[in-house]
DNA sequence: TTCGCTCGTGGGCAATTACTCATCAAACAA
DNA sequence: TTGTTTGATGAGTAATTGCCCACGAGCGAA
């Protein structure tokens, strides 16, 4: 019975410090002289609060919620940088929101002062995000893209990415004057023997952050509609296990890589290593869930920028 | 537009660092380079963060003394509801505490599923209350006003409770389009004849709970100072023994109601019954003891919220 | 265009808080 | 009784935070 007494009196005496500190807003000093104690002894019962969780804080905002997701996928997935964006339920957008997020991340990239390697992939998520940047003056840094910029008709590309971003923020750029697959191994390794090739490989390595969007698979998958791989192709992979794909890349649902030729086939540049960068996925929406899933726990990606809808999905199961 | 959505930005990133730091543990030297800004900025966003209330801090913990204080106060005046929060000695603020306590009693209220009808008085001490509730979502209750909210210059009157508490818990709100004092009983009459407070004056009877500040007079009490209630007029009350008063209406210090003709000009809500409602009285402070023993004598109220020093002094004598 | 004006920013410094360590007292077991 | 353990304490010190200042960008008015 003492001891309880006196362990109450503990936690009563820390509630009271508590209180006076988070509530009342004194300081611990103050708090000591009031209650008898020395200081220390008031910052003791003021953290006893804290530990003993007799303080609840509590955050009034939208926001909230979108921070606590991101901290959860964090632990979950070990991953280096999460940002969690308010989902607009009206919107049927696959970017917005994920865009400026986006662009607020890599415009902190490139306020660097130290010089920078980045790394871009492509596709319309990546280049809503380059559209919000703001023009900028960086030559320090260099910008590097993953995947080719050829379209499968031999013309440039549709989703100009790295000349879009070069373009704003006046860096040197590098990009891939190749397709994202090609027709064999063989004229893959030709083709990367070429010195701008050679180029964009070598700081592909280099590259201190990445951001590159998660492409989901299917008939109606980008790379089906623009014409990058046929549809019986399409259809092999997804039978054979195909999940998602980043760059080109693909993978299965447990985000490992296609053993299949068809990487084999892929002109990309090999994503950087995730020991060495930070490589981050964009995307959301209900389609592309399971390559999301898929390449964080392969940790294919080691940072996301997504959804609050996406983000709870990822964090179920 | 785009200042308002820059100024939407600033509070989402007060959020944001008001979270990392309160809830996430982090240094703001962390949230500064999470957030690519200084250590300074993150500093000024985690108090813009508190400054805006959106970082509410509560304590959960009976402290003894205090609910000792609390058992003895409902036990001598047969109270429903008694909260005797932490008397902070150094504080001159006749709010802080009893707010944060009273809110945390309002939100109790609201969470009820069943449709309830809560009553609310005015005065600073309310206000401050209303400003600790949280964001709720409440359209099965509906919360009257049981005092007038214009002002003896015919503006709406300073303390803006029962449309800040609609604001922020999105609750049917019945205000009162009246001054609280009136000239003579025969225009409270015929303003009570409006159909606007036809349906406050019927709600008020309903009420499952009420809150009411508890007001000392005297020629510094609020009822003078804010231009209700002439200085002679209030002399004369105070010399045949008013003692204190409760949304408008005067008791003696047995807690009736004065027969003054004063009452009859009072233009509130007739209190809710105390048989078939809690009406919950928030006050502490020296000026405030004998109005608030009165008030608890004649059950003007049967429920109170109020502070240690003040228990301490209820239960003496 | 140019002049103020406001507001945000970073530097620097003082105040405040957190942590580590050695000590000590009380409780408990042998 | 005596050794051991547990846990509180104060000192000292490192880390963190709060605040003031001067500067500069952005914006509206003249």
């Amino acid at each position: 019975m003492a001891r309880r007494a006196e362990a109450n009196n503990r936690l009563d005496d820390a509630a009271r410090a508590g209180w006076l500190y988070y509530v009342a807003g004194r300081t611990q000093d103050e708090i000591a002289s009031a209650m008898g104690i020395s200081r220390q002894s008031a910052q003791r019962l003021v953290s006893l609060a804290v530990a003993e969780k007799l303080i609840k804080v509590r955050l009034d905002h939208p926001i909230a919620a979108c921070l606590e997701l991101a901290e959860r996928l964090k632990d979950k997935f070990a991953l280096r940088y999460v940002e969690v964006v308010p989902t607009d339920p009206a919107s049927t957008s696959t970017t917005v929101g994920i865009a400026e997020a986006a662009a607020v991340e890599i415009e902190r990239w490139l306020k660097s002062t130290d010089p920078m390697v980045l790394a871009v992939g492509t596709g319309r998520t990546l280049k809503a995000a380059i559209d919000q940047l703001p023009p900028m003056e960086c030559p320090q840094h260099r910008i590097v893209s993953l995947t080719g910029n050829i379209g499968p008709d031999g013309s440039a590309a549709y989703y100009n990415v790295i000349f879009s971003m070069a373009d704003a923020v006046k860096a040197r750029h590098f990009p891939m004057p190749l397709p994202v697959l090609v027709s064999s191994p063989e004229e893959r390794d030709l083709l990367h023997r070429q010195d701008l090739v050679q180029f964009a490989l070598q700081l592909g390595r280099q590259a201190n952050v990445a951001f590159v969007g998660v492409g989901e698979l299917g008939t109606d998958a980008p790379l089906c509609v623009d014409g990058f791989l046929a549809r019986e192709e399409m259809d092999r992979l997804t039978s054979t296990g195909a999940c998602g794909e980043i760059c080109g890349w693909m993978f299965d649902k447990e985000g490992q890589l296609l053993a299949d030729v068809i990487n084999d086939r892929v002109a990309s540049v090999p994503l950087p290593s995730r020991d060495t960068a930070t490589v981050i996925g964009l995307a959301k929406g209900l389609k592309k869930y399971t390559a999301i899933r898929a390449a964080l726990t392969g940790r294919i990606i080691n940072g996301i920028i997504t959804d609050e809808v996406t983000a709870a999905y990822l964090l179920s199961a």
